[in-house]
DNA sequence: ATGCCTGCAAAGCTTTTGCAGATGC
DNA sequence: GCATCTGCAAAAGCTTTGCAGGCAT
């Protein structure tokens, strides 16, 4: 139930707030960006300013309920942070984006890192595919 | 020399795209703003204007002189297209990159495509790292 | 000479911020 | 009741664009 997120963030639990949480929950794109979020409420009669919604993606993601892509540049994307972790693979024909998770890689970055002295804290990893030919 | 460079790329060769060319090619920071390129001409005592040097940068990756990344929302950093693709790590703390490739990532992400039905055109990888505590 | 380039200023976009009023607890 | 939150409008960054003059070939 939203109210519990949002209240476990140390948020009050505000119209605005769930209202943003529906969307993001039940729009059909995962991926979204605020200006998506933003037209989302309005065809659904809410009226949310457009940067209360910047205000509040930005709560969440501190708060971990959602996460923040930069797949290109000019805007950030949105989805809800629920299940796993995992990286994307963005379709340059159609715009299409598919989750992936590949363990193999994982375990490699972070054998990266650590053979540079580091740890590896977090990574930002996408494809760009094209449908293959036969 | 840059003069070829820039004639390859089926443009003019101008004062300003030379000094651009140059600035890369020499500063210390293999990645560069735009505006971090503009502040080096003007220390340099060269004058070229901002606009300029975002056309400049655009038609240089265009024509593969140059790439471009977006690290981070809000800007895009350029480095020079020398050498082997490569990936990046990001030190959180210092601010610090590091390249690196990995053949064996590589693959895997190929691989990954294909399983998917499609072709990998191109990808993006930064790992972003905190120096190791023993 | 002519078409490509450049600088400047203005405009465009996404995102952030200041503030006064509204709302949750 | 009080602190937090919201909407609006303005501001802030980065980047692009229109235009008139300048430069390379």
């Amino acid at each position: 139930m939203e109210t519990q997120d949002i209240k476990k963030a140390g948020l009050k639990v505000t119209l605005p707030r769930i209202r943003i949480l529906q969307i993001l929950e039940n729009s059909k794109q995962r991926h979204m960006s605020a200006e998506d979020v933003y037209k989302a409420l309005i065809e659904a009669d809410e009226d949310v300013g457009l940067a209360t919604i910047y205000r509040v993606l930005t709560q969440f993601e501190a708060a971990g309920l959602v996460v923040r892509h930069n797949f290109e540049e000019g805007h950030s994307v949105f989805e809800l942070a629920e299940g796993e972790h995992h990286d994307h693979m963005i379709c340059l024909e159609t715009g299409k984006i598919i989750e992936f998770h590949d363990e193999e890689i994982e375990r490699r970055q972070r054998e990266i890192a650590k053979t540079n002295g580091y740890d590896l804290e977090e990574h930002s990893l996408v494809l760009y595919v094209k449908p293959r030919k036969k």
